[in-house]
DNA sequence: TCGCTTGCCGAAACCGGTTTCGGAGATCAG
DNA sequence: CTGATCTCCGAAACCGGTTTCGGCAAGCGA
């Protein structure tokens, strides 16, 4: 306990080892010192690893905004949280955020996260946050078909990933899990099981997975041999009721359906609700396949069969690009996609027949 | 579109005005303009004036990493996200960072966010956050009875608020919702609908709020004139599954009670799973009020009747608090609570006869 | 041997602020 | 009128880094 308030006191500043007690402790400049750790190619190799090994030795770390007075960059990467946003992404924010930092660590980086309402404002905290030197780059979550941020940060040549791709591609740097494959396979899993009567119920549409997603059933479809009834296809859908009032629109059809996938969890629990409603046992009478993984699948009645993405990952490997970005790297060279975790749990089971 | 990408632009360190072209253009130099800025009292209330407004005028505001490097602070606060935290926590951090960043920003104050997986992780985090000059406070989620992070940091003399109360006092600030009251309306609430054997479900003993509503609920019991059965009282339940074992317990006992107060939705989702099993319908065979306000309950069958509590103006609270602590505040002065909200929905009704 | 490049580092300016110190002018008492 | 005191501001040092510039010594070819 002493040695923490011993470290961390007041005089937190004047414990800190600076660049001239470097300079001090092996006989040379601030500025050989600074050049060295900084690895200016004017500076000897023996020079440069002297000073690296004593930087370790004394657990030298720059600080960081005294370098940025001079450079511009503060090693902080900018998130900033859309409240006006549909509450989806709202669950896996913790481990989120907590991929983000941790990646951010890694290199040395932290996390700045600031929040806006509404779009005007969004525009108005990046250009501060800017400003002030309290981000290098951004992480923008939920990428969109038309997206007024990427818009905003290409032309302005400021760094940032996406979390979701784009089709207009040029400048943009991105991770994401490929839920196209996944509601392939979903469809895959779906025919194995001897289902030929497969509904789809698509996502929010402003968003550019939504258009993966469904290019994705429909390839499936296809490859199984099975040809999707627009009837049973609906777009738009991110919340239960919904799921339940679509779900519901395609058990009244004619010829219904003995499965449907979704490409939001929270919409086939909605399914569920429908199917109860009709005196359905999911997993006996209909199939469902989902997407996203959240917690309350699993609680489900049967547990929800759906592709999971690992937020932490997604959040580590978007900070572990955007610094890249910022580090000056190209953004086409940086752009990673990674396959989502299929949770086969009770809500599938063969076709009744 | 331009003009957004002229201020963004690669040379928005050029753009920035300065302290420099603020005494240029008001005939003044660096350092009067600096102590006007800050209130210095030799200067006079008329150049003091000047300055300001022309700082209003060139829209000036000192960058604060340029001032970090001789003041130290660089007004922004830490948050430290603690993963092996249970989740109750999740679903509100959305809300939660959104409102301690607005808060943050309402003061010129930023947010930064980083991550600790362990215990000795968690305290060379904040160590390497002040050191770093990345944080001048923080902001402690969930206050514990026994609380590491609250001896360290007053120990070291760093600010800090509290989301929670605090039996060790002297050095602390803190925000937080009077769940005891609300524990306290529930027994009130229910004996007022004729329901005289209610039983009393506990959340986690190891945070501080669990001790509050324990004794809220008893001194609810007590002003209803009803008495509490040790039998019918539980602690440390924090999830679905444990809230439904200790229904189903309750619900064997010999004298069965026919109403159960939560101190966590999490676990009165347990005990609808546990009431069906029995054959028990919520709200009539079985009345219960939980606290929270997560969005399951909303959409549980019936609509759980529970206390919500605002995240987002706890967080917006909470960063106010700490700036002022920041600021020079004494913690005693920096203590906020705040009523929960009483949602009233269907999972509770008359007792049966 | 001489002159020229090249490798390597020091000196000093600079970044955008804060803070200490001292001095000019005004005010006041004697 | 003089000296002391106060007000108010400028000059300059400083914070912890980065970057430009220039110079010294070694290495090179001729």
């Amino acid at each position: 306990m002493t040695s923490n308030a011993i470290h961390l006191s007041k005089d937190r500043a004047a414990m800190r080892v600076t660049i001239s007690d470097m300079a001090d402790a092996l006989g040379l400049t601030k500025s050989t010192v600074s050049r060295a750790m900084n690895g200016y190619s004017d500076i000897s190799e023996a020079t440069q690893l002297r000073v690296k090994r004593m930087a370790e030795k004394l657990n030298y770390q720059p600080l960081s905004h005294a370098q940025a007075i001079k450079t511009g960059r503060t090693r902080s990467l900018g998130f900033v949280l859309q409240l006006s946003d549909h509450d989806a992404h709202r669950p896996f924010l913790a481990e989120f955020l907590a991929g983000v930092s941790q990646g951010a660590s890694n290199e040395g980086f932290t996390l700045t996260v600031a929040s806006a309402d509404n779009h005007a404002h969004l525009i108005e905290t990046f250009r501060s946050l800017l400003r002030d030197g309290k981000a290098d780059g951004f992480i923008l979550p939920r990428a969109m078909v038309d997206d007024a941020r990427v818009r905003m940060l290409r032309d302005a040549d400021v760094p940032f990933v996406l979390y979701g791709r784009q089709d207009a591609a040029e400048g943009c740097a991105w991770f994401d899990v490929r839920g196209e494959d996944a509601m392939f396979d979903a469809v895959q899993h779906l025919a194995a099981l001897g289902h030929t009567r497969i509904g789809f119920i698509n996502g929010g549409l402003i968003y550019s997975y939504a258009g993966l997603r469904h290019t994705g059933f429909l390839r499936g479809m296809q490859a199984a041999g099975l040809s999707a009834d627009p009837d049973l296809m609906a777009e738009d859908v991110v919340t239960q009721d919904g799921g339940a009032a679509v779900a519901e629109r395609f058990l009244q059809h004619g010829y219904p359906p003995t499965a449907i996938v979704c490409a939001v969890d929270r919409a086939a629990l909605g399914v569920y609700g429908a199917a109860a409603n009709a005196g359905l046992v999911i997993g006996r009478h209909l199939s469902v396949v989902a997407y996203d993984g959240i917690q309350e699948g699993a609680h489900a009645n049967p547990p929800l069969t759906t592709f999971s993405v690992d937020s932490r990952e997604a959040g580590e490997r978007l900070a572990s690009l955007l610094i890249r970005r910022v580090r000056g790297e190209p953004p086409e060279a940086l752009r990673e996609t990674v396959a989502a975790q299929f949770l086969l749990r009770g809500s599938t089971g063969p076709a009744p027949s």
